[in-house]
RNA sequence: GGCGCUUUCGUCUAGCGGCUAGGACACAUGCCUCUCACGCAUGGAACACGGGUUCGAUUCCCGUAGGCGCUACCA
């Protein structure tokens, strides 16, 4: 048998930010086109003309740029399935809309939503399917004439899909295996508005996937509910040996208590549940992103790769391409998992240690720069190698790197109760003429000459470092002594050296 | 309420009938050391419960309980 090349597609609605789920779930369905050869759609579901945001596609796409995943046709990518907004789309919808009218597989409805209302707060659990739709306003219970002149008049209306009782329906789901479903507890759903004249998500999702040629439909598992429905669909079009496999993924939870994961958690216990930082155009609100927040895109991809999937081997620092070979769908966590923003953190760590200082630098100069520090880039350079591995993210290197740039201006109290001696200002005297007279300020030569002073004085090497540490830092503190006095140079050494020995005494 | 999905350390998870139930994050302790970190080592920590099936269940089946989702003219 002939296999089809692998096609899949990420469909966001342009309601706002892009979230962490949606990332995780647009990531999947990228490993799964590259591990197999396939394409990678990016379709623009905005049937929901009410809910659309301005910049949200925009912000979506870049968000993509950023992380590095690469899409091959869809909206601002190009391709030959276009378009691939679904809002352009309203002709192509129609047909298929007309062919199921027409095949008495979907009736019209009249029914205000007012009406729907009043009837689901008078019928408990009440329910518009095969055992209430003749009781209700549609084409299958008005005279044909009648249906014609309300349209004719202008009368809104939508379409339903007309779905029959105690049927089993079968989905094949390539993470859960078989689910099944009685068509007695679906609803006849609502493919159509002649409002806006435009198809509600199920039946647009439906049409699209088919003319895009999509053969795999990797998704959230708020889905699955509705995914009977889907095959129904493809039936009634009659598309069913063409229809796509189904995945559908666990939800992202809550890291505490209940519940899906949200923007408001993110706020509330300090982490980003977007890519990049969302300026609201309606509330005026501002998100914060990964990437401001000083994530690296590639550990964000690790870390969320990792939520719901694993290689099963003890590896967990793995590149794009690395996923890409190893990723699994079939191989997926069924259950929700709660989102462990530490464990991020801990990833931005792993690659912040692993990323060469010279690309960490421009960050770091960011930084020094809003701190009013200007250095050239190979002494910002020399800080990041010194001082990277001990920070999650760069802009924690200020607070533990200041004291390289600023000279210390008071002394922490308990260093120096602690460190600083009855003798000390004697010794750092003394240590202060060692130093003029070290010619090759190197890590290396200095280290041998003070040494050699501290052993022929039979002095504590603790006692002289730790001093020593406190007149250039201010606290206890820092790198080994000698990467800080190198840095510093021997003027700004000595006239630290000397004021820390006037205030202290 | 109905329907569906789901259930291994605090968290993410490995396990696919027989294991001292493994790893990582977090936590604790120790080592390293001129300090603080990093790093390294060690430690505590889990199969939701009840029935089956089986010589044997964390693993298979059925219940129960918990969790999650859906239940719109939203996606």
């Amino acid at each position: 048998m002939e296999k089809s090349k692998v096609r899949v597609r990420f469909a966001p609605s342009p309601t706002g930010a892009l979230h962490i789920g949606g990332v995780r779930t647009a990531l999947y369905n990228y490993l799964f086109a590259r591990q197999h050869g396939g394409e990678l759609i990016f379709r623009i579901e905005d049937t929901d003309s009410a809910r659309f945001v301005p910049g949200a596609e925009e912000y979506i796409i870049e968000s993509f740029r950023w992380l590095g995943i690469q899409f091959d046709e869809g909206v601002s990518f190009g391709g030959s399935h276009g378009p691939y907004r679904q809002s352009e789309r309203r002709h192509i919808y129609r047909q298929y809309v007309d062919q199921l009218l027409k095949e008495d597989k979907a009736y019209i409805a009249f029914d205000t939503p007012q009406e729907l209302e009043a009837k689901r707060s008078e019928v408990p659990n009440f329910q518009y399917d095969a055992s209430t739709r003749f009781q209700m306003r549609n084409s299958l219970t008005m005279a044909p004439d009648e249906v014609e002149r309300l349209i004719a008049q202008g009368e809104q209306y939508v379409v339903r899909f007309k779905i029959e009782a105690g049927e089993q329906v079968c989905v094949h789901d390539m993470i859960r295996g078989e689910v099944v479903v009685n068509t007695s507890v679906l609803d006849d759903k609502v493919l159509f508005k002649s409002a806006d004249q435009l198809p509600t998500y199920h039946l647009a999702n439906i049409v699209d996937d088919h003319l895009m040629e999509v053969t795999h439909v990797i998704r959230g598992e708020e889905w699955l509910p509705s995914a009977p429905l889907h095959v129904l669909l493809y039936r009634a079009l009659g598309w069913e040996d063409t229809m796509p496999q189904f995945a559908h993924l666990p939800l992202l939870l809550k890291p505490d208590g209940k519940g899906k994961l949200s923007k408001r958690d993110g706020d509330r216990l300090g982490f980003p549940v977007f890519p990049l930082e969302w300026h609201d155009p309606k509330t005026g609100d501002v998100s914060r992103g990964y990437r401001e927040d000083g994530y690296l895109p590639e550990a964000v991809i690790n870390f969320l790769a990792l939520l719901g999937w694993n290689p099963g081997t003890e590896q967990e620092i793995l590149s794009l391409g690395e996923l890409v070979e190893l990723f699994d769908i079939t191989k997926c966590s069924r259950a929700g998992a709660k989102f462990d923003y530490v464990k991020g953190q801990w990833f931005n760590h792993e690659y912040i240690l692993r990323k060469p200082d010279a690309e960490l630098t421009p960050a770091f100069q960011q930084i020094l720069q809003q701190n009013g520090i200007h250095v050239p880039d190979e002494r910002a350079q020399a800080v990041v190698g010194m001082m990277k591995g001990r920070v999650n993210f760069v802009h924690e290197l200020w607070p533990l790197c200041k004291f390289f740039f600023v000279a210390p201006e008071v002394y922490d109290e308990k260093t120096v109760k602690k460190r600083w001696k009855e003798y000390s200002a004697q010794q750092m005297a003394e240590l202060m003429e060692v130093v003029r007279t070290i010619d090759d300020f190197s890590i290396e030569s200095q280290e041998q000459e003070v040494h050699r002073w501290i052993e022929a004085h039979e002095y504590k090497m603790g006692d002289i470092m730790n001093a020593w540490r406190l007149t250039l830092v201010g606290e206890g503190k820092g790198p080994g002594m000698f990467d800080i006095t190198a840095f510093l140079g021997k003027d700004e050494t000595l006239s630290r050296m000397e004021r820390a020995i006037k205030v202290l005494g």
